[in-house]
DNA sequence: ATGCATTTGTTCGTATGTATG
DNA sequence: GCATACATACGAACAAATGCA
């Protein structure tokens, strides 16, 4: 499939130019011309196709990407845009349960595995005093092995002491507390924020670095009500979206 | 309480010499040296005081900025940040009692008020077909002066004719909503991204252009579960962040 | 680390067509 | 017909982000 060839443009017939860049372009991605993911043309490009000024073309990109069709990236170029994951955020939410319910094959890498003394923002989430003893991992997320998620997980080592060996061992976190006797845990609260990313973390998780990170910290508590694990996830934007539904 | 007298730092001892300084300016703002909303030393005055080259400084204040301690503006200076608004969402929460609940005083400024042709986000967020008559209200939303957020609301005029005149006399959005009928709604769901701001919002919102946005859709219904309000938030970060307790 | 080429982003200015009164 | 206001389109130059050698 080839973009349209007819790239003859009508003048003066009441349809602005930009608008007919806007069709054309609109018909190429429908048509499979360029598929999700995909480069478009560059500016310079598409203003000597449609024998336009580069400001002309660009209203059109403009237009497009508002309605969420394309991504211009700054430096890169302008993509058709792809699908984007809703994370659905409810009390017993699990990231791989939710990867799976989207149909992508759920998948992760440990990146830290450690014991580490408590910085004052992980003692304050933990309900701990600075210098506690917490097991730390770091974990990436993927989703048929497209990153969705950088998180650093916390867990005081007075109330799981077994949870490092466990954590070596288990395939994931609710398999790990469950050998350290927490059968099911709950978030508690999520706190978002959002941030740019740094270098380390735009890499892992294969986004510009000017493109925000939504951040959240999430408090999970055992059925008793004490906090089992703090965790502060980064997810991409836009690729993930966090919906909170009460 | 003055800045620490101490400015010698050590080099070659495993710790880089910016790091130190983030130290040192940490424990200077915990200890009051700088109270909330100061003005730090120049760049210039701070390498002269630790002895090193701006650029380390600079790295050091970067570090600082990113953790949202200090707030860096072009041809100003740095800033120690100021209190930050966490916005506890629930069901039935509204913004300006969570402001009061801040011991701030609340207030608004309609930016734009009319009515327009639903296009494709907002039809799927209020579950109407695309061309559908809606009203648009645009408010800033203000805590003691400083701004909060920034929302574009949607409301279906096919289920409330009277919202348009309801919001031009009534003071908040509740109020004319009770106008039309609507005594309750609630928040079915949020969801949440970040991006940069537009000029625009940066200049609204009174935040730096690389600072992130938090954005919120919010889509409220009546008691009957019918769709009364499709809004678009934009938070500033990470003045405001925005926390989820189920 | 540095520079370079590529690409998008922003801001000037200018000209033209269209709708309005 | 004329004056005005507004959106459209074009041109040029520079800024900023990215990727690569």
């Amino acid at each position: 499939m080839t973009p349209s060839e007819d790239a003859e443009l009508a003048r003066e017939d009441g349809v602005t130019l930009w608008r007919q860049i806007v069709r054309t372009l609109e018909r190429d991605i429908a048509a499979g011309a360029y598929p999700v993911g995909a480069r478009l043309p560059t500016e310079a490009q598409l203003s000597a196709r449609f024998a336009v000024n580069r400001h002309t073309v660009r209203r059109a990109l403009e237009d497009l990407s508002r309605r969420g069709l394309i991504r211009v990236e700054q430096g890169r170029g302008s993509f058709v845009a792809e699908e984007t994951f809703d994370y659905e955020v409810g009390p017993r939410t699990r990231l791989s349960e939710w990867i799976r319910r989207n149909n992508k094959e759920p998948s992760g890498r440990v990146l830290e595995l450690k014991e580490i003394a408590a910085d004052a923002p992980v003692a304050a989430g933990l309900g701990l005093r600075p210098g506690a003893r917490v097991a730390r991992l770091e974990r990436l997320g993927l989703a048929d092995d497209m990153p969705v998620s950088l998180t650093s997980h916390h867990f005081p080592l007075s109330r799981l002491p077994g949870i490092l060996a466990a954590l070596r061992e288990a395939p994931t976190i609710t398999a790990a507390l469950a050998r350290c006797g927490i059968a099911d845990y709950l978030r508690q609260s999520s706190r978002v924020t959002a941030r740019l990313p740094h270098p380390r973390e735009a890499a892992l998780l294969r986004t510009p670095r000017h493109r925000p990170l939504l951040i959240a910290e999430n408090i999970n508590v055992d059925r008793g009500g004490s906090i089992v694990e703090y965790g502060i996830s980064r997810f991409p934007t836009p690729r993930v979206q966090l919906v909170f539904e009460p």
